[in-house]
DNA sequence: CATGAATGAGAGTTCATTCAT
DNA sequence: GATGAATGAACTCTCATTCAT
């Protein structure tokens, strides 16, 4: 709702603009390659101790940098976590694709893309924390809204496959974008059920049930075109 | 030889217990009148500003009390926010039951226990976060486990009416009990996608979405009896 | 050095003064009954838990009290360990009284008055904890100084025996006051060195070391009276 | 894979190892001055307050920090009472090297080595607090078991020229480590009796005592040789 | 760019003690 | 005499962030 300040530092970021010629190029690059080290390094923080335990102190321990270095980089705590989010993002993409390479059509198409999506959350919880750190409260936190909407993107970037694919089973454009939404959604219900361990209540599996809809999912697909 | 560690201080529920003239149970109802207070502002204290920003020095404060006076009605924070969503899952149950009063069958019946719940979070969503709050990181906190057994059970009582309507519409129980859950997931996952406005994304309204995956179930419903 | 301020609720102590009809008596045997079942709660979760576990509320709870009670029957937590104290070296007293019954002569007597006093805080030594305790910072804490005067009297009782039976051994008196001052600065040393472990650095056994010691004290004794 | 939980703050210790160049050499420096600061403020509130009544806020106020700094220094409350404690064993160490230098030997040399070592704790009762304090209860506190390593070491050489001494006195070495505990423990004894006014009651001087102790081991070392 | 010392605000928790009832 | 609710002051410790160097 509230719009964050602008960031206090925005570091090499502000640099790439005025970048131009070669010797500022190579200085971006080796700003590029220094900002991915802490980046992986709040990865691994992140994956091994989980959000709670991972702070910046941390953080900058393991980049090989002392805390203060860290904001060079990074605006804030939050806009690290929002990097590390974005690249979370682009890794899920990539599986969606990998998933689509051997030009599979059809139905089955639909069932590579839609399972990609869910094995990539269902193997990598950390990733799934990552997307709801963000949300703490159920509301954005500061993330600056250019970021929020690359967010976005990469996030519809990788159901876009699977829409497309139920569009190619000759559902209309309004029903599949209604039908994904509704598959995002049970998706990411049945991921945040078995990650709490909820779903062990009801002694399900929450692939089954994945697979389940998804049957159900082509089938109204198929029937939709007639 | 060692007598329990410590009085562990929520000492008022047991009392009740050795209660029985009016004296005793006059303290004890003014000990649960302001063991509520202290809940109310707890809860007054975490819809406002959200998990993160209640402090036990807030929730005093607000209580009137200072925040050593805490520690008389609840043994520790997470104890607090357990009875919080305790008291979030008696009243998700008393909702649900109230829906179910009018004495609603058949295929009515599922629309009415199911939809009470949906409805119950959609117009509360800081019920929702309360639920997830014991969930940082997926995983649950310092909850003792006969506390997170009660939470359990108080949620699948209140899914159970939707179970049972749907076996009375001829659905066999296992297959209900999937349906349960699958229906529990896409319930969550529409909510979630709701409050974090994720579903704007989509253009979707997560009621509409709702409505249509119940009206789907209601279909599978009439045709698992035959 | 500082004396400080006459107790805040001197309690039931005060009482016993004007007490004189036998129902004011009688009042006054209940209360010391009371009294002594908090000391005994105080001593037990002392024993159990240690110093600096034990507080008021614990204390209380054992005693099947609430806190504020306490303060009936001791000023403040200082004093209470005060009375704890006395009661300890009551019981030492006791010890040696015991170990001094069989009528021992000559040197024996000594070694039964010496080893009595030793023994005791080798077998408790939470007891000697106690002694210890209202000398943290090696400044007496606050107890009144007639307490104080209480406490000095008894210690010095638990070791007049042994400087009688010195006497009686031909040891003129101010040698054996002497020497009696020189054996508890042993006992004293050895049973700091042995209850804190430092003893182990040596590999000695305290008990050998105190009894070498009392032997050549024996022997010095021989010599005085020649 | 996982990585030491934490950098466990107290840094500056060990980079002395990757300090190289004059620049990290004077960081270094400045460190240790630093750290240095905060361990005189420890030493004097302590010295002035008593342990229980110095807190981490009083150091950081009296080195002229917030509390908070405190723990770039010091890893927690008992690590800083480690140090200075080590610190204490060090200046006990340095007394008894003084005390040997004018290279006395004989009978001599043992008198000067005990003496130095009971004068340091006689004047300076607070070192001896400070050995005390981390046996409340007489049970060692939260000191890794290396800290303790240390400083039973220290204490040890301390000691060490005292039965350097007596050996030299012809004295077999298994007595003179029996010796050598007896007149620490002897020594420990009359401190305390010293320090908390215990010697009082039995109108003695504790040096007095402790010179007629240490002629009487002199006397049996002269013996024990023949 | 990076350091690293320091801040400042705050966290949860404990406890002896008081006092109206 | 006892209750028990409440105070109030303290406690150790953590952390994102800043800034002079």
């Amino acid at each position: 709702m509230s719009t964050p300040p602008a960031p206090a530092r925005p570091a090499s970021a502000k640099r790439a603009a005025k970048a131009g010629n070669p010797r500022q190029l190579r200085q971006q690059a080796l700003a590029d390659v220094r900002r991915e080290r802490v980046l992986d390094a709040a990865r691994a923080a992140f994956f091994e101790l989980g959000m709670e335990k991972t702070s910046i102190r941390e953080i900058a321990h393991r980049a090989g940098y002392t805390p203060g270095a860290i904001y060079s980089y990074f605006a804030s705590k939050e806009a690290l976590y929002g990097a590390l989010l974005g690249e979370s993002l682009a890794r899920l993409n990539e599986r969606v694709q990998q998933a689509l390479e051997p030009s599979a059509a059809g139905p089955a198409r639909v069932r590579a893309a839609a399972t990609a999506f869910f094995d990539f959350y269902r193997e990598n919880p950390r990733d799934l924390d990552l997307g709801f750190y963000l949300f703490q409260g159920m509301q954005p936190r500061g993330l600056t809204p250019e970021l929020n909407e690359t967010l976005n993107t990469r996030l519809r970037q990788a159901l876009q496959p699977t829409q497309d694919a139920l569009q190619s089973l000759g559902m209309p454009a309004p029903q599949a974008l209604q039908e994904l939404t509704a598959l995002f959604a049970h998706t990411v219900g049945l991921l945040v059920l078995s990650h709490t361990g909820r779903i062990r209540m009801f002694r399900q599996a929450s692939q089954d049930l994945f697979d389940k809809y998804l049957e159900q999912l082509i089938r109204r697909a198929g029937t939709a075109s007639g």
